[in-house]
DNA sequence: TATGAATGAGGCTTCATTCAT
DNA sequence: AATGAATGAAGCCTCATTCAT
């Protein structure tokens, strides 16, 4: 064999994993545009592989069951999550305290449809019992910023800017609103009323001072040395 | 017939409504139960006819369908809290303006577990495309305190208490954040930390003084003029 | 309630039963037929509740699984099998030696095909790994006949009647013969060659002198002593 | 071309013929190996090919259908049982009467395992329909040994050795009880009993001496004038 | 030539709802 | 009035075979 061969023949395999992954993508989004739709219960394999214009069989080659595609959602949407929070926290460590709550906010409020689709997901796939480890993965992956947050808080706390709790208190607190904010944008019972973007901002401003000491209310957690 | 027998075969007509209402009541009693025990998807209505104690088809007497018995469960549950927040206004009202928050916070994390299998009750519910008259009802219901919550805020904002915004903005937040908590208690990624009380106090209690104006945080919202 | 309307009422219950075993047997009977009829491969669900006559969904009200209809058909055919060892036995105890062979031959060469049948389902149903412990019950059932049998051939050995060799080598040579006679009725290799009742007696008939010593061949095993 | 390019080409061919054929052989024995491990049903045409180290595809460019391959299987140990009934045949005629039972014995329990996996392999390629003609030459190689078989046992029965009964009978006899001897080796339901071996040569015997006249049982079935 | 991705028929099973008793 | 057997639509998944590269 040529080493011209060689090339050819593994150009040809990477074009072919290529095509291979694409086709993949396109289940994954044929099934998050299916999931946005309608309700996920009538969001079937047949109607997946439909969408996504291949036969019911080859979505099998690419995911071992339908519980497999969901939390490939809902893991490539956490990396998502999870990568923005670190952006954020990074910044909040070079001095813009509120950074990280920030970006969280952002991230999690840039598609509330998204997000809160994913939150139901992810509460099936748990409640369905199968998928254990996996969804171990993705909670790992979820903590994976915990360190930094506590470190962050910490020093925020040791500075004055926020109430001396547990660290831990001041992010969750902060993720319990952010997570109620998305819900909100759906609650019907509410949002018939106009625009939510001016409330959404209203709620992340309140999630970026969340549990600051009263001195540093109202000042978008700018640091107080900055 | 005799006035005699009358009030007797009235008494047992009424004898029977009661065994009937009773009986209802054991169908919702029975799912409730299952629903905490095990995944929504598992409850079916044999197990609820089982659980209850009757017949299958029996339960079709009461209810029209299984989504009516959900629907119940997650009515009854909306009718206690939005009495335990229109207590919680009342109180507001007489001077206490943590109160409503207070109530409400309360009220929703008494039973977290309950709290939560309502919300996705709920959302189920409405992605069915069922019930879609009785969603309204239950979002109405839902409103009934909005006219009460808006003039409280609006009284707050004049008083200087509360930042001056959309009056609603004040009440959804705090929504918002309430929902956000009690999934937080949920939520497997974060909460293998001890005890969640405290926790749970910090966040009720942001809740409380949340949209606060600078002076008037961390003094638990209480009137200024009180 | 009277006692004439608890004897109705227990008189519809049993109605019920009746009605409800009538229509089980309807399914079983069905499977026995499809079974014999075409290959095990091809006799899906859908077709048996076909052929007895009602809805797919009903076959699982009267069994768990595919495999426990196919266990019934099994086991119902080993108790037949059995209880006519056992009478063989019987006689077998009251002079006739050669009465438990010939029983046993008689019953399991009564239906070749549906021995064959039970035969490759029970194999199949052990292969599939389900239904162990029922697996369990179904070879206790089969060795319930043992020690009626070890004692029989225990007193021919000691009368002389049969070899010396441990005594459940004289049944299992039977049953290993019996099994393969029935296999030979279908070996389409052979059977080309007319009746097979002759053969089929010879065969008998060796496996109920089989393991005599010398002298007491070619007499039926007939006791000597009677 | 020279002729000694031809050369090279023909061999070149040879040799691939040769890995060819080395290849068709590893796609059967992976096959047999994956039999005999698991059930049948679970046994994929893709778990073979990933057994044998190549593509999936590239296995029907050696058989033309997963039934094809069982075939070849089957087809294979019917070879090898007939051979060796063969040579018995052979030293039986040489005055061994006994030889060719237990040769035939021999040669079907040196692996009861592998016998009763072709056993239920026929079964399931007739039951399948398809495949008739194959089956046939399978048959009619099973017949091979037929003649030779008749003409001896008819020998016999003209010595006075064997009964006389039609001359197949007694191969016939003999063939059922090898059947029922490999299937006896995996009865569950009495199996538990420790060693096998002596209960099979037990059983050889009878074998060898089924359906010989009276004087010449226990002589092991050697010609009496020998 | 070897590959393995794609296919889709077909199997098993669940469960909300109906309806005859 | 209460029952629970019957129903069948609909879902998930497997796998032998094909075919483009």
């Amino acid at each position: 064999m040529t080493s011209k061969s060689t090339n050819a023949s593994a150009e040809r395999i990477k074009e072919k994993k290529k095509l291979f992954l694409a086709r993949e993508q396109r289940i994954v989004d044929a099934t998050l545009k299916l999931l946005l739709e309608q309700s996920i219960d009538r969001v079937s394999v047949s109607k997946i592989a439909a969408r996504a214009g291949i036969g019911k069989g080859t979505v099998y080659k690419h995911f071992l069951t339908k519980s497999d595609i969901l939390f490939r959602l809902v893991f490539d949407y956490e990396k998502h999550i999870t990568q923005s929070l670190a952006r954020g926290i990074e910044q909040a460590e070079r001095g813009d305290s509120g950074a990280a709550a920030k970006a969280y906010f952002n991230a999690r409020l840039e598609s509330p449809e998204r997000d809160r689709l994913m939150q139901n997901l992810e509460t099936r796939l748990i409640e369905s019992g199968q998928l254990t480890e996996e969804i171990e993965e993705l909670h790992k992956l979820r903590r994976s910023n915990e360190d930094d947050l506590s470190e962050l808080m910490t020093k925020l706390i040791d500075r004055g800017v926020l109430e001396n709790v547990p660290p831990h208190f001041h992010y969750l607190a902060c993720l319990a609103l952010a997570q109620g904010a998305v819900e909100l944008c759906f609650n019907k019972s509410w949002n018939y009323r106009t625009d939510n973007t001016q409330l959404m901002e209203f709620i992340t401003n309140i999630g970026i001072t969340m549990g600051n000491r009263g001195q540093y209310r109202n000042q978008n957690s700018q640091d107080p040395e900055s």
